[in-house]
RNA sequence: GGCGCCUUGGCGGAGCAGUUACGCAGCGGUCUGCAAAACCGCGUAGGUGGGUGCAACUCCCACAGGUGCCUCCA
């Protein structure tokens, strides 16, 4: 497939480094709150990437991690559960919201089953090693108040700065302010970071034998559990824009530091922002919806994942109800014609079959082609278009729900089941006071439908949706 | 201050130098006891100013507006 790789900022023919299994590793979230929906948008391109590649024939090897220790895990804890000790109530804080986070990647169809999900805290050991590893090639220095990687020293071998372009060299880093920190350089970072007042914190013993207790830094997890859990270096390092610079240009530095390999991850993929009102969605600008706001105006989360489909990844795109509420039309209309299976006896048609095949085909090529959902959208309208009540092919039918659930993960199939033995009865019931011309009979029959979540329209045959 | 990106119809959103994107909403129609759904049809585009081309929404330049990153960030 082709794919843009911010690596080389170009779009690349993509095919996995070794055999036929693709390892790809997603940035997860810190797990102190809901998701924002934004931050949903990035996981959703994710699964997306995944079920592409899949369906191109390769395995998929596709690990996410939960960073469940920093400063807003232990602030937030301790907030929380006041009275326990602070490894206890980091513990305890982060599991509710680990669950939290996967109920809801599973609710907006993420395949949580194909992830292999890994935490900071159980990897501690392992980024100790690493830590230590470049302590002892002097890329890392120690600190009073943590462990910091030398950019300067990473610097005389390697290049630092090649995913985001920023010259390094120039003077004009303006906001860096050093006064907190006890970094022989501003732009340095943490590795390691000692424990204060009531902070949990690991031990951790140096090279020279001291202890330092503490808990690693942001960046090193994701080296580390990737590279654990992939090996080095592996295909396809995905997240959001904003990861670019430092998270991921730290992550290379970390992994590519001395005589390690020198390439991280083949691919970084990178997806633009969900945007509310034209600006960036954040926690700390407070104008960001979890995916509660949504359900609670009874909008699905299917609702969501199709909204952010119907824009391509690398383009920012701008969430408001209005655009939800389109989108959760457009997946009505794809339901209805899902619930046809039920209702139509199966009218056999070669041309129906050759053109939704066709059709398929079409949309796939549309997402190996750096994941066009867009376009994948508009084959897959053009599909629908070709069933009605009195010319449907059920098994072409199928193969066209088949391939939108595997390849966009929107379960048509899922979330459209047949209604209930008395709703049928129901149904008939209603025909036959038609048929009497009872209309008061036949409308009251219709609001007992609605009641229960069945729309009736008739037409030569009555043909039944949910609302 | 540095480095980027974006600007398409009422809304969302693609491709493409010359031929309908697509969706949602709207309008008209078929169907219908009514309604709804479905289907058919219709209209509305390409920030501004230059340039290159037979031809530009599509390439180049300038300007305007917006927005992202420059160690919290998906």
């Amino acid at each position: 497939m082709r794919l843009y790789n911010t690596r080389t900022h170009s779009i690349e023919s993509f095919a996995p480094l070794q055999d036929n299994t693709v390892r790809m590793y997603s940035c997860g979230p810190t797990v102190y709150n809901h998701a924002h929906i934004g931050n949903l948008s990035s996981y959703i391109y994710a699964d997306t990437l995944r079920r592409t590649l899949k369906a191109i024939g390769y395995q998929v090897k596709h690990v996410m991690n939960f960073t469940d220790v920093d400063d807003k895990t232990i602030r937030d804890s301790h907030m929380k559960y006041p009275d326990d000790e602070p490894m206890v109530a980091l513990t305890k804080f982060t599991a509710h919201y680990e669950r939290v986070f996967l109920d809801e990647m599973a609710q907006v169809g993420n395949s949580v089953d194909d992830v292999t999900f890994v935490k900071a805290t159980d990897n501690i050991a392992d980024i100790q090693q690493l830590i230590r590893k470049l302590l002892e090639q002097g890329d890392a220095y120690v600190a009073d108040d943590g462990i910091y990687f030398s950019i300067s020293e990473y610097r005389k071998t390697r290049q630092y700065g090649q995913l985001s372009h920023i010259d390094f060299n120039a003077a004009d880093r303006q906001r860096i302010n050093n006064d907190e920190y006890d970094k022989d350089h501003a732009h340095d970072f943490a590795l390691w970071k000692a424990q204060k007042e009531g902070e949990p914190a690991w031990d951790f013993t140096l090279p020279d034998g001291s202890n330092m207790p503490g808990r690693p830094g942001w960046h090193i997890e994701c080296s580390v559990m990737s590279v654990k859990n992939l090996s080095q270096p592996f295909d396809i390092h995905t997240g959001g824009v904003d990861l670019i610079f430092p998270h991921h240009e730290n992550e290379i530095a970390q992994s590519t530091a001395g005589n390690q390999p020198a390439e991280y991850s083949n691919f970084f993929v990178h997806n633009e922002h969900l945007l509310v009102n034209g600006a960036k969605m954040s926690k700390s600008a407070h104008n960001f919806y979890t995916l509660p706001d949504l359900v609670e105006r009874s909008f699905s989360p299917l609702d969501f994942r199709l909204l952010v489909l119907q824009s391509h990844y690398r383009s920012a795109t701008n969430f408001s109800w209005e655009t939800l509420e389109a989108a959760k039309n457009r997946r009505r209309h794809w339901c209805n014609v899902a619930e046809l299976r039920h209702q139509v006896s199966d009218n056999p048609s070669e041309e129906q079959i050759d053109k939704v095949s066709q059709l398929v085909e079409q949309a796939q090529d549309a997402m190996e082609n750096d994941l066009d959902t867009p376009n994948a959208l508009k084959y897959f309208d053009e599909a629908f278009d070709l069933f009605k009540p009195e010319q449907t092919d059920l098994g072409a039918l199928d193969m066209l729900l088949t391939a939108i659930d595997q390849l966009l993960g929107l379960k048509l199939i899922e979330t459209t089941p047949d209604i209930a033995p008395e709703d049928y009865e129901l149904i008939d019931e209603r025909q036959q006071a038609r048929h009497a011309k009872d209309w008061a009979k036949s409308d009251q029959l219709r609001n007992e439908l609605a009641k229960r979540g069945i729309q009736i329209k008739d037409g030569p045959t009555p043909i039944w949706s949910r609302a």
